[in-house]
RNA sequence: CGAGGUGUAGCGCAGCUGGCUAGCGCGCCUGCUUUGGGAGCAGGAUGCCGCGGGUUCAAAUCCUGUCACCUCGACCA
């Protein structure tokens, strides 16, 4: 590559449309250029870079023998419609109607149509185990796009699907999916954890997310390092603080709270700690309204209680629904004298003389206790907290926060039932095939490996994924010799299929070698006023020190460097 | 979808309560000087002031509609 000939830019200042470090630096480097909300351009430079990621993807997806195809992103609505997910996806689907006015989608994923090809290569056990994937363009009408290219509307995915006769065949799969996973990340030089996740409303068997650690990130990991427990805060099992309360049972009795609705505006009011209360939320659940009880300091965990109760919606309630239920005003809702479901987090049945509201402007009871009220289900329905007691009992969690940069997920039978997936075993019995999934967005990769490896100003990428290996800066265009010298190391070093730069750019130096950090070139090549003595100073970028080195050997010295 | 904010040159922004030929910095072009960490001097180019409608003698500025983008929230395989 030669900068005086080819598609360059920086940009000398932050951006202002970026709420990321990657976001920003990509951008400023000249690699990707929003298009609209949550839709970005690909640039020359951030392509390159790109498509190392894909590549190390693609190369251990042959590994493992899976094999490659590619799906439509433009599918008949129908597809979806036939599976149930046209519903579930909802808003989220992109829809579009042909010239017939028939209606289509841009695919936000692609089971359905793996699915249908499977089918026409899968009809006994002969055929299985196969494996296929994709790079794919998916579609998805995210909310609120953020995050640079973390959280984007339109997205390539890696997409792959095993087809297994048996759940043993599954682990198998799985397992090769899941090594294969973690070289892949570990290539791309991530710092990231796996963690057991929600399988959601798909029923299948195991879901694990690979997370790159990030303080951006969108998921919360709950971890406790020495036992090696890592789990999705959604997922995070709670267990019992410890015994009921042996403490001696009071009658209960009204309290005015004036102005207080927030458990800490009653906490200080009462000036008593926040452990002392039980907060009753009011939640729809599937259309029906129910009271969900956590003691003051505590959250609950929606993805628990839809598992709990085996249902698919939950939502808070909204101040009309707050007011019908409770008779009272949002921040005074309790469990005596409700006449809807109560559902009690355990922690709460350990309790004893605490504080709930009273259905009754600026009242709440005090000294309440379990005999008091009905509950209609005691379960493990809040959040975990940093510095609770893992569900191992190893030790207390720490969180962290993590990108999703991959996910692993046994399927199991459930899918392909719904897609009529069968194949027929030796004694002429038909089975459904076990299928598993596996998802990584490179792009995402991509700025989760900026996210990780940057100093604020500048990306400094792993060599592997560097999308300029060797820079080479003569720092006078306007002198022969160090041009001369510049351009036969870019020869010689083009010969052996490097990935060069050659900034030959009539700029001064400092422009030159801000530009080069801020793409992140792997090293850099100075060739300046020590060309007279016969060297060259040879850099990696993002270390202090600098090597000077005779002309005749900066090649092979290089070569050495990104072997 | 709810609340708030912003749209003016390639980029970042100023343009006050209604008024002159729409400005500044960076970038860009020309010339000279400079050449190892974002140079200096001189000259120059660049605007459907997001879009539509209205008020007015006069609108970037006021009113209205609309679109886009951003922030917070809701939502999210």
């Amino acid at each position: 590559m030669r900068l005086s000939e080819s598609y360059f830019y920086t940009l000398r200042e932050d951006v202002k449309d970026e709420d990321s470090v990657s976001g920003n630096l990509l951008v400023r480097a000249g690699m990707i250029k929003k298009s609209s909300s949550g839709v970005y351009m690909l640039l020359p430079l951030g392509l390159k870079a790109y498509r190392k990621i894909e590549t190390i993807i693609r190369e251990e997806m042959d590994a493992i023998g899976s094999q490659e195809l590619t799906m439509p992103a433009l599918i008949p609505e129908e597809v979806y419609v036939r599976s149930g997910r046209r519903e579930s996806f909802g808003d989220s689907m992109f829809s579009l109607k042909d010239r017939f006015n028939r209606p289509f989608v841009l695919g936000p994923t692609h089971e359905e149509l793996f699915a249908a090809a499977a089918g026409m290569a899968i009809n006994s056990y002969k055929d299985l185990p196969v494996s296929l994937y994709q790079f794919q363009t998916k579609y998805r009408d995210e909310p609120r796009p953020r995050f640079g290219l973390i959280r984007v509307r339109e997205f390539v995915m890696k997409d792959a699907y095993s087809f297994d006769k048996d759940l043993e065949g599954l682990d198998h799969s799985y397992k090769k999916m899941f090594d294969a996973y973690h070289r892949a990340f570990d290539r791309m030089g991530l710092r990231y954890v796996v963690v057991r996740a929600d399988t959601g409303v798909m029923g299948g068997l195991l879901s694990e997310e690979f997370q790159a650690v990030s303080e951006i990130g969108e998921d919360i990991l709950v971890l406790h390092e020495p036992s090696g427990y890592a789990a999705n805060l959604e997922v995070a099992n709670c267990i019992p603080s410890g015994e009921p309360s042996t403490e001696k049972h009071l009658p209960f009795e009204e309290m005015p709270t004036p102005n207080a609705k927030t458990i800490e505006e009653v906490a200080a009011f009462l000036d008593l700690p926040a452990e002392k209360f039980v907060k009753t939320l009011i939640y729809v659940i599937d259309g029906e309204p129910h009271a969900l009880l956590v003691r003051g300091d505590h959250e609950i965990n929606e993805a628990k209680v839809l598992k709990l109760l085996n249902k698919s919606e939950i939502e808070m309630a909204d101040a009309t629904l707050v007011r019908e239920v409770t008779d009272a005003p949002v921040g005074f809702a309790g469990p005596i004298g409700i006449d809807i479901p109560v559902i009690m987090d355990t922690e709460v049945s350990l309790m004893a003389n605490f504080i709930v509201g009273a259905n009754q402007l600026d009242r709440h009871f005090v000294n309440v206790n379990l005999e008091d009220f009905k509950s209609d289900v005691v379960a493990d329905i809040r959040q975990i907290k940093e510095g609770d007691m893992c569900e191992n009992g190893a030790g207390p969690v720490s969180f962290k926060r993590g990108i999703e940069v991959g996910n692993t997920f046994k399927l199991g039978e459930k899918y392909a039932r719904a897609m009529d997936l069968f194949y027929t075993d030796a004694d002429n019995v038909q089975h459904p095939v076990i299928m598993g999934s596996y998802g990584i967005g490179p792009a995402r990769c991509l700025a989760a490996v900026v996210e990780q490896h940057n100093d604020g100003k500048r990306i400094l990428w792993p060599k592997e994924i560097a999308p300029i290996e060797v820079a080479i800066v003569p720092v006078n265009v306007k002198n022969e010799d160090q041009v001369a010298v510049a351009e036969q190391l870019y020869q010689e070093l083009m010969a052996t299929g490097h990935d060069v730069l050659l900034d030959d750019r009539n700029e001064r130096a400092g422009i030159k070698f801000n530009d080069m950090e801020l793409i992140g070139a792997y090293c850099r090549i100075t060739v300046g006023r020590t060309v007279t003595e016969g060297k060259v100073e040879l850099k990696v970028i993002g270390r202090e020190e600098a090597e000077l080195l005779p002309i005749a050997e900066a090649a092979e010295r290089i070569r050495q460097l990104l072997a």
